[in-house]
DNA sequence: AGAACAGGAAACCGATCGGTTTCCTGGATG
DNA sequence: CATCCAGGAAACCGATCGGTTTCCTGTTCT
């Protein structure tokens, strides 16, 4: 048997699909779907050969990049699940997180809503792997919601999904730099939300 | 002299630089910024000794088509400058426009805010003009807003944009059909905004 | 030590791209 | 009628792309 696992942390040592997945997450982010193979091969430190048979496509080396990134990002920007926050502060906990993310200079928006519109074909396979990961977004609202107890928890986790999408887009496209801008709608939707209870 | 502009409405008798314009605003916005020249000018009916005579290069082509069709899409979202509406009502009436328009199965989202997620790259042409048109609507929300009194008018114009691009993005990427969403979520906070007046 | 193999470097291939050029036609001009 | 020219069709060109193949090196297993 070989080992392929290397010691964690040991920069050039990762596995090359590890590698790939790495360099593809970044350059599908910063350069959008054009960016060429060789490219994406040469910064992840893996010849086309492995490349290719590892993977069928690129489209599929994205599509696994964004598959393998996905909880990475949701465990990131929820909540920890067994702490004394309220659904109020948990909720805020990831407009908090957004705006933090995007305080980066290097903020290009959220990965899979980019992925969505850069692809139009929503059958695409990197497409479905980011409708999924979004989707776990608005999950988490709703559950929040209904456990606050609000009215209509439906319509408050899609309020606050519209709010993640919007604030990240155009924090993304250099539109807004959203100081406070993300918590404070949330905030002012949820309330709204608990008043109408 | 010859005869420049046809006339009117006459489907095959535009001028190439129009009929140019149409098919490039379509297909970027349908297909992205990958479809190839050979594509635009057969959609056109223009040959490419055309299209480069008239235009530096395909990119010149995309921020030129969306220049031209900028007016009319600010246009058709905002109110008529002269009405009986007040404030409230003429900022409603840009949602109401929007849900309007991602009703239909062919909407795509924003193309401005698609067309700068697409070319990251700021300093393009294309996305230089989609910013201008991007900030003309929170321009409207903010003088809107200070028309209607409220306390903080810049606050509530971002956040106004904020729902206007995440409401668009969602309905384009297929995560929401917005049935009443986005105008319930602008007139909560229009209205949370007047109540700290 | 020798064999087997994972995997990087790079040549290679056909298709396609952005862009240029050549050629030709049909309608306006004198 | 002769001319002119805007503009479409299409050949063409070099660069580049996605993908395949060949070759070779360093490591691991026996």
């Amino acid at each position: 048997m070989t080992t392929k696992k290397a010691a964690a942390g040991t920069p050039g040592k990762a596995t090359p699909r590890d590698r790939l997945l790495d360099a593809a997450g970044e350059l599908f982010y910063r350069e959008g779907v054009g960016i060429p193979t060789d490219a994406l091969c040469k910064a992840a430190g893996v010849s086309k050969r492995s490349m290719y048979q590892l993977f069928d496509s690129k489209d599929a080396v994205f599509a696994a990049a964004l598959e393998r990134g996905a909880p990475a990002l949701v465990a990131w920007l929820l909540p920890p699940p067994e702490g004394e926050l309220g659904p109020r502060e948990r909720l805020l906990y990831v407009f908090e997180r957004l705006e933090q993310a995007a305080r980066s200079p290097n903020y290009l928006g959220c990965p899979y809503a980019a992925a969505q519109v850069e692809l139009k074909d929503p059958s695409h396979a990197a497409s479905v792997v980011a409708a999924r990961a979004k989707r776990q977004l608005v999950d988490f609202f709703r559950a929040e919601a209904q456990r606050a107890g609000v009215a209509e928890p439906d319509l408050l986790a899609r309020q606050l999904a519209v709010v993640y999408d919007g604030a990240s887009t155009r924090a993304g496209i250099g539109a807004d730099d959203l100081r406070g801008l993300a918590v404070a709608t949330a905030a002012t939707l949820i309330d709204a939300a608990r008043l109408a209870e």
